[in-house]
DNA sequence: TTCGTTTGTGCAAACGGTTGTGTAAAATGA
DNA sequence: TCATTTTACACAACCGTTTGCACAAACGAA
């Protein structure tokens, strides 16, 4: 009636458990005659492993922890499909946090994966996080972490994302070419580097193609509603012929204040983002996006956390940047 | 260096490690000395419990375990998002697994469920899924399975969903009040349950409102290209006045082929969806909508799992149909 | 025949924490 | 003061599997 263990099979054949354990994973010292009878039983019993016990055993896991500051619709899924497949294909199996943004939220997951004996993290930093103390333990035990998308630079920690520079000032590039003149700005939480620095770029390439960066012209938000009223307000003082949006979630806001002031795209103004790419497929007109790619964050991490996993010393590489690159559709 | 265990805190004050277990927990056998003094060096050593060795001991893992079909990023981020609360809040957490929409690897994921020894499972059924054998192992073991949203009706199992038919129902009952004659209907895939319901549902509110049913004004489509295809070869036979899609899949793919072919909404043609209600509020106009929550059913379900987990034979009500309702928006 | 090697299996400890039982010493009661 | 209860801790088994070691039996070589 309850799961049938390896002792149980040892009992009915009378052997020792260690030779059922031995016969059960072919090893040589096992006679040919005795692993058939024990894999007939096991077979017969419907034995089946003990993970929790093997694991404990090992003191390994095979999981991976995931940290998601929020499950959003635009960018998450695309990823965790990805870290999905490659985390499988290991061999491993993938818990799922989210902080909720929280700074407090985010260490308390990293605590319920040190509990779990994970055996590789994958972080998504929350908007709220300054410092990386938390994840300490984790490298002081040799459990290696990589950070993805939402990182913090400048430390030797295992890092991929884009070059969020190069993706706004390709974006405003685009714009420029384009001969719009007056672009406006859509930025998410102000204290993200990610923010400041695909701010960075925006500025750098208004200036690259002597435009003016009005400042009146940029506005930030943090949630989709918030987007839509900094931007009704920004209308408000000025037009601008062109928008640029950091990402799917401000671009989200932008269209609808678009749509309800009935300006048309990209006659009254021209609409970019910084996109994941799914998003702008569905709007119309389709939105011209420089693709971040959450599939390929999802999968360079994974693959760098098992690098880091198998062979901890060698990896070399260990902050990707990976490249985004411009999709011209029909917004523009 | 190592990890810190019960037995270092023994060993170091010279007791023995039941009683440091104890002490640790607040046990009453144990004097209020000994715990100030154990818990202090736990503290001061850094201890923390391991989790593998409690739950091997218990033989529980405290995982609930997730099985997708698709990481869909129009229903399932709002659904793992409440199930992640609910599960949290009862001291679990959630290990994801995707089916792909194949039979096989939800076998799969099952097994591995059943490797992990997870305390419940949740389960929404792929396409291909007509039998429910590979589930039993679980309620053999007393291992409470909930299906929600995409499952076999008739059995006895748990499961959480809408009711299909009463969705569709309304939504075209809407439609015929405001006197639309020609209502066409975007399906997804023609074997699952829901897709039968939905259409029955659709069907019967024609009835009802002695409209016709014109099959040649029905399409089936898995992937948005599909239903893109289907719908454009619609239209060159006969244009609707009104289109009912099931889902948010169907509904992206059909308002890309109305923009293509430069209809407006709702004046050349209404639209009205069964939606979680994110993708309505993107498009333009909004989409009205018969609201299909993520969220709800993933509470519903992972409430009704945990009320398995706790209380196994009291629980009554073991299927759960949630209500739907209309939001109506500008599409219609 | 004898010694060394190989082959196949048993034995027992270990992973970290929990828990039922046993038992001194202290506290209580008459 | 002695019997009895309570307090506070120790001891050891246990969860299921793995793994180093011991050790017979069979085998091959000298």
């Amino acid at each position: 009636m309850s799961r049938i263990t390896i002792k149980d099979i040892a009992k009915l054949l009378g052997v020792n458990p260690s030779t059922v354990s031995r016969a059960l994973k072919d090893h040589p010292d096992i006679g040919a005659a005795m692993k058939a009878k024990v894999q007939q039983v096991a077979k017969d019993l419907g034995y089946y492993p003990n993970y929790q016990a093997i694991n404990f055993r090992q003191r390994k896991s095979k999981l991976i922890g995931l940290i998601l500051p929020d499950m959003s619709m635009f960018f998450f899924p695309d990823m965790i499909k990805s870290i999905e497949l490659i985390t499988k294909k290991n061999g491993y199996n993938l818990i799922i946090f989210q902080s909720n943004e929280s700074f407090d939220k985010e260490r308390e997951c990293a605590l319920v994966c040190q509990n779990f004996g994970v055996d590789g993290l994958l972080v998504c930093l929350s908007r709220e996080t300054l410092t990386l103390d938390h994840f300490d333990v984790f490298t002081q035990e040799r459990i290696p972490v990589v950070f993805l998308d939402k990182v913090i630079r400048g430390t030797n920690n295992a890092t991929v994302d884009i070059d969020d520079f190069m993706a706004s000032y390709t974006a405003i590039n685009h714009l420029a070419k384009k001969n719009y003149k007056k672009i406006a700005g859509g930025f998410g939480s102000i204290n993200l580097t990610m923010t400041q620095q695909r701010k960075a770029g925006f500025k750098a390439a208004l200036e690259k193609h002597q435009l003016p960066f009005y400042s009146h012209l940029c506005f930030h938000g943090n949630t989709i509603e918030e987007v839509k009223k900094q931007f009704t307000l920004l209308l408000q003082i000025e037009r601008p012929d062109a928008i640029f949006t950091m990402t799917d979630e401000v671009l989200a806001g932008v269209i609808q204040v678009i749509h309800e002031q009935n300006l048309s795209i990209p006659e009254d103004i021209a609409v970019i983002s910084i996109s994941n790419g799914n998003l702008p497929y569905y709007l119309y007109p389709k939105i011209t996006y420089i693709k971040h790619s959450g599939q390929f964050i999802g999968k360079a991490a994974a693959d760098l956390l098992f690098d880091l996993i198998d062979t901890p010393n060698t990896v070399t590489k260990k902050q990707i940047e990976l490249e985004t690159y411009l999709v011209e559709l029909d917004s523009c």
